[in-house]
DNA sequence: ACCCTCACCTGCACGC
DNA sequence: TGCGTGCAGGTGAGGG
């Protein structure tokens, strides 16, 4: 249940364990995984692909290939992936395999068939539909203070919801929209378009820390290679987040207990307190 | 162009 | 025990 943090990490992941790897053969397990090929198509389009690197962009996890073509995945809500030895049998709701040439075999599972696979042609990949609306990348140049606050002006929606639209901001999710805005004493209800100037680069600065801050706890932890999902988090709940799933408990500024809303039908948490702007 | 609701799925925790 | 409800870290389609 990725948001940039979790995607960055299983990225890396990937690319450590895949990179110059050769998918000897794949299947296609689920159709709906990947609606704009049939599993015969997914066959031929990966079979004997070498695998060059693996970037992401926004929550997209793009596999390069040898092929010229392009394997995007969407974890969405549930899916992940996970390495087994050839021979071993495939856990419930594996809806791909892809069988590697150092033995391996790369397995994607995912729960709720959310997920999504889609191959592309290379010179296509920010043309596609999945890519070529998405606003920059939270720590490009191109995402300035100066484009926060134009992008907040043009929208009469709640902050909240705003945050999570990644045609405009990307990379976060219901959790580290809940966390960036706690940060920044800001109130999810609060109009985008009202914002006010000076109050943007905090706002700015709060969306890369928390971000930031996630990547590097979960680098920082030992993680099993073999079940590469994005839940890495092995502490208490408290740890993890200053809002998110910490209904009625004491906010960690002021001990107010932190209050829990629906946004879009979505839930947002945050401390009616500290964030009263 | 914007904004809202619904839809896609399975599984889990909760209350009766 | 069972069943109904609501909820889960995401997004796309289709409507006004």
């Amino acid at each position: 249940m990725p948001e940039l943090p979790e995607v960055e990490l299983v990225t890396r992941q990937l690319d450590h364990h895949l990179r110059g790897r050769t998918i000897q053969r794949a299947r296609l397990l689920l159709r709906r995984l990947a609606p704009d090929t049939t599993p015969t198509q997914f066959a031929r389009l990966l079979h004997n692909s070498r695998i060059e690197s693996i970037t992401r962009r926004g929550k997209h996890i793009l596999l390069l290939l040898s092929n010229e073509r392009v394997l995007i995945v969407h974890l969405r809500m549930t899916g992940r992936f996970l390495f087994v030895s050839a021979g071993s049998r495939k856990p419930k709701h594996t809806h791909a395999e892809f069988f590697l040439d150092d033995r391996r075999r790369l397995l994607f599972i995912d729960q709720r068939q959310f997920g999504f696979m889609k191959i592309v042609r290379a010179e296509e990949l920010y043309q596609s539909k999945e890519l070529c609306k998405l606003a920059p990348e939270p720590f490009s140049e191109e995402f300035s203070p100066k484009y926060l606050y134009e992008t907040l002006q043009r929208s009469n929606r709640a902050l909240k919801e705003l945050l999570l639209d990644q045609t405009r901001v990307t990379g976060l999710g219901n959790i580290y929209a809940a966390e960036a805005l706690f940060r920044s004493r800001i109130n999810p209800h609060r109009r985008a378009s009202s914002l006010s100037r000076k109050r943007i680069p905090l706002l700015h600065n709060s969306i890369r820390e928390v971000l930031s801050e996630a990547i590097d706890r979960i680098a920082a932890m030992r993680i099993d290679i073999e079940n590469i999902d994005g839940s890495y988090f092995t502490g208490t709940n408290d740890e993890r987040w200053r809002v998110y799933d910490r209904e009625g408990k004491p906010c960690f500024n002021c001990n107010a207990p932190i209050r829990r809303i629906s946004q879009s039908g979505r839930s947002t948490f945050y401390c009616p307190n500290c964030q009263r702007g």
